[in-house]
Parts: structure tokens; sequence; C-alpha cells
DNA sequence: GGCAAGCAGTGCAATTTTTGCATCGCCTTG
DNA sequence: CAAGGCGATGCAAAAATTGCACTGCTTGCC
């Protein structure tokens, strides 16, 4: 897009604060980009950047054209997918930003389908937390958003959310594999491998912990699950993860047995009265009008949970 | 604004329904524009415009892309407008879409008021009926419509409504000058001066004439008030305006005498029971942010209104 | 039926704009 | 106080945009 590259110029010497940092990534002199942005300032009649020995930041009216500028892009990319919609190929590019737990099976899952009936949409993925996933919807870096954690900011229009309880994940030969639930004055005695703190699961352990004070060893911290759940191979312990994250159907009736879940584990619910069940919000952000693709995504999100958790999900 | 040239250039293009007209006037040359459009066609990867042999006209995905040009721009006067407020000058252009009615006395006198504080801000003021002042504010021709009659489209954001009885202006000796309000059938013989069947007051008027079947002596219909109310100072008749039209307090309690409004006229209220009351819709685009400077224009002209009718105006 | 007029598109040369290089002045840091 | 990083600027090279002349096409009028 010619007529934006001036635009997409200025976006990325804020994002970077620095001319010369930014005509690197850019693959052109500082001195061109310089031009570029001095030009458009004098368009403006007022400078945008203040210019510091280090670098460059935006000053107030900076930060308002930048913020145009990228709900500038993102307005762009919605008609272009409207314009391709027209045409019959769906073609597009949706990007997400999304905790960990979705990332397992829930996204993976829900994309290849997705992309096994519109092959032209591209997808980007950015794993982060709640707040940094707000962050990106409101910089337009992100057109959805999936968080499991409570909604702090105003901005953002929350689509759909998914009531999931915490489930406890352990080797199949566990002591405890036999409840159907577990109570946190079970977890006494164990060894835990608990989500880093910023997790929202994290979160709703420790509310429950911190109630019940309940003395227990955690041997492991760790952001990724991936790693946690293959630990408990090793040394027999305790995680946690809620149901998308353990597949279809996982952590319900017989989520040891759900599909493609790690056979010599079991995952088996907490009691509700110990930890409350945690929200996962699917949101994007307010006053937006999402991309072709994007709104299809996010309908064909909200439908597959509401297949599998009939019960969970609330508009 | 050099990054928007080929963009308005696009706009100018669909207006004109030909590259060469378009051409002319933005004062280059056809084969330069039709090269930038061909070049932007390439870029969105669809064409835009059908070629006709006189000329050519927008397809669908053009239409897709000129709504979105044309908010582009709406949205930079918007920032830009921010942007100058910034720096204490509260700067920028006002475009509006309105009724005879309100460019008699509201307008230049809440104008006149406002660019007493903003000597920065100018004005646009687009005489227009309900259908036009919708299809302005929808295609961004104008920030702000004032239509004295009922509101049809559902892109329309009412910001706020006034109610508003027509009086009828007659010579100070006219016979029914003395009455407190005037009823249709007083009507009956008498000389009438009609705005025109596009004009909400006309339309008011010809649903109660219609229900009382009063026989009438249209001897003139116009689109100008001011012909109108010039014209019975040479032809004793009768003609019909809102408040609004008439001045401050015109037509309430001493009507006639409202300063500045022709000392040789007088205006009495219709019956509300024969004719019923119209109302002036204040409106812009729904989902769009104004401008500071319409934005603060619309807060002045309803403030206006409040304080000149304080029963009547709805928010 | 033919001819003029109006339209969008294209090859090529002139012109304008953008870019890159070398360099300046400024500030911070070690 | 010197070194290194930053943004700004003069100047020449490179790239783009533009205007001119012309094509092929259709419509409407004589």
């Amino acid at each position: 897009m010619r007529f934006m590259t001036s635009l997409k110029f200025i976006d990325v010497v804020a994002r970077e604060g620095s001319i010369r940092k930014a005509a690197d990534k850019l693959a052109i002199t500082s001195t061109a980009l310089n031009r570029r942005i001095l030009q458009i300032e004098d368009e403006i009649g007022q400078p945008l950047f203040e210019r510091l020995p280090g670098g460059v930041r935006l000053n107030t009216a900076g930060e308002i054209f930048v913020q145009h500028i990228r709900s500038q892009f993102a307005d762009l990319a919605r008609v272009q997918s409207q314009i391709a919609d027209l045409s019959g190929i769906r073609r597009g590019h949706v990007q997400i930003a999304s905790g960990a737990d979705a990332l397992r099976r829930l996204l993976p899952e829900t994309i290849a389908t997705y992309r096994a009936a519109h092959p032209a949409v591209s997808f980007d993925l950015a794993r982060c937390y709640g707040e940094e996933a707000e962050a990106r919807l409101f910089s337009l870096d992100a057109d959805i958003a999936l968080i499991f954690a409570p909604i702090r900011a105003a901005h953002v229009h929350v689509a759909a959310t998914l009531r999931q309880q915490i489930q406890c994940v352990m080797p199949a030969d566990h002591r405890l594999a036999g409840r159907e639930q577990i109570k946190l004055r079970d977890l006494a005695g164990e060894r835990l491998v608990l989500p880093t703190a910023q997790s929202g699961v994290r979160q709703l352990l420790d509310t429950g912990l911190l109630r019940r004070q309940v003395d227990m060893d955690v041997i492991l911290e760790s952001d990724s699950f991936e790693f946690m759940q293959n630990f408990l191979h090793f040394e027999s312990s305790l995680f946690f993860q809620i149901p998308i994250a353990i597949g279809a159907g996982g952590g319900r009736q017989d989520a040891g047995q759900a599909d493609g879940f790690d056979p010599l584990l079991v995952a088996r619910p907490m009691d509700p009265a110990d930890v409350a069940p945690g929200t996962l919000h699917i949101c994007y952000l307010k006053g937006r009008v999402l991309p072709v693709a994007a709104a299809k995504f996010l309908d064909d999100i909200i439908t597959t949970l509401r297949d599998t958790y009939p019960d969970d999900v609330d508009q």
C-alpha cells in the first residue's frame, strides 16, 4: 500500500523510539526516514515527536496521531477483507492475543478447521497475559483476545464468556486419580507444579489456597503448560489447567481418555466450593468493526465453545 | 496532506463519474490521474471502477473503498482538530446541513456567537431537505444536520430534538392578529402562502388540512421563507414558520415584538389540536466521533435551544 | 453509414520527488 | 575529554510522477 507507507513509517518510529532503529527495520536510510517525518510534521503543522538525546518520543499530538494511524490500518484491513469477500474468496489476516490456555488445543483446532474452509486467511498468534492482550487490542495489534482472567479495561467489548473449572492433572496411578473431585485439603503434602503468578489459573488457585490456608509444596513454577505436563512424567506431582487447554471434552466426564490428551495423565476437577470457576473472556476492541475474516473466526470460536460446553457459554 | 492525495483523487473521480472531468477539477492531466487509479486498483488487487463508454462508475468494491476513504478524511479532520485543540487555539471546520428554518435565525446567531469565541473555526452551511441532509451525513460532507422532519435512516444519531409548534405569520393589522391561537377553520377563505411540499412545515400543515378538509386559497408556493415574508408586505396573506425561524422568543408570548422580527408582521401559534407540533432533529452520523470544533458547536446549539425553549428540548 | 467527439489506457521523455552519502552539531557516558 | 549515539542538512544519484502524443473503443449525430 504505497499511500500508507509514510504513516507506517511513523508508526514504526513511534514503536522503536528512534529514527535510526526504525530506519534499520524498514530497510531505508535514517535520513530518508527522518525527512519523511519532518515532512508530515510540517503538513500537520505541529511536531509529533519530542527529540531526546537518545532518540525520539511521541508528544501528545503524536499520541493522538499514531492512534489515528493504527485505526486507519485496522480499518483498511477490514475494507480489504470486505472487498475480497465480494469475490467469493474469503481472504484476510486475523490477529489473536491469547493466554497459553487457549493456545494448547482450542486455537490450533479451531484455526485448522477454519483454514480448511478458507485457506486464504492467515493468522497471527501472540501469547500474552491479560493486561498485554488488552494493550494489543487497543494498539490494534490484535483483532481478538482470549483472556482467562477478569477484564479491567472499559474499552474492551466481551463477545462471549466461558466458565471453566480448574482441573487438577496428575499421573494416572496417583492416589487422587480415583476421586471425582479434588478438594484443596487433598493437596496437603502433595508436590505442586504451578503456573506463574500472572496466570489466571494461578490467581484462582492462590485465592482458594489463601482462604483455606493449606500447606503445600510448590516444587516448580513455569509459564509453559507443555513443560509442566511433561515434567509429570519424570516426577509424580500435580499441576493445573482448564478444560480448554486439555482438549475437546477434556476434564469433563472422562478427562483422562480425552482424544489426544496424554494417556498417562488424568484430569480431575477441583471442588468449586474450594476454587471458584474462572471465566474465559473472548473480546475485541469496543467500537471496532472487525474485518470479515476476523468476525467470522470469532463466530467460529464461539460456536465451537458452545458445542463443546453448551451450558457454560454466555454471550 | 501529501499522503492522502491519491485517496482524494479517487473520491473526486467517484463524484465526477469521469477521470477526465476529475482531472480537470484537480488541475492535473487525465493520464496522471488515470495511472494513479490503476496503481491503487493494483494495490487493492481488484478494480474499483467499472469502465463505461461515457466514463467510470464505482463497482461494489469501489463503493466500500470510497466510503472508507471518506471516513478517513473525516477522521483526519477530527484528529487535526484535536491536535490543534492541544495548543489552545480551537481551530477547525464545521460542516452543517440544515433546512431553511434553522438558517434564518438560529444558525446565524449561534455561529456568530461561536466564532466570537473561536475565530479560527470556519463553517460550511448547506441548505437542504431531510433526505439530502441525511445523505450528506452519510457521505461525510456534513458533520451535523438540523432537520425539521421525521428521521428515516437508521444510521443517523439524534443528539437532541426540539418540539416546535407551527406559527401563522400575518400582517399586524390582519383580522386574525388578535387571536391567541389560530384554528384551521380560521383559514377558510384566507389567502395562504405555503412552503414547498418537501418542507416539514408544509407536510404538517397538509396533514392537518387534509383531516379538517378546510377549503383554502393557496396563492403562492415557495422554498424561500424570506421571499414569503417579504411578499406579505405587498399582499395581505398568511404564511407559516416555526419559532426558530422567527428568532429568539419569536412565536412565544410576544412573537410580533420579538427582537429583529419584522415589526409589521405578527406570528400566532396554530392550535396544536389542528396542526400537530413538529420536531427539529439535531443529528450526526451514528458511530462517528465528531471533530472537536463540531462537537463543541453541537453542544452550543443544544445549549442555546435549551435556554430559549427550556421545556421543548429532549436529548 | 460514416464521421466527429468523448472516453480510458499506454509509450516515452521531462520533471519532480525521494533516497543515500557524507557530514554537522548536540547530548550523554565512561 | 574523548567516544559513541542521536537527529538534522547539503548535494548528487536514483526513482517516481507527470505531461504529451497517440491508440482503441463506443456513442451520437449528420
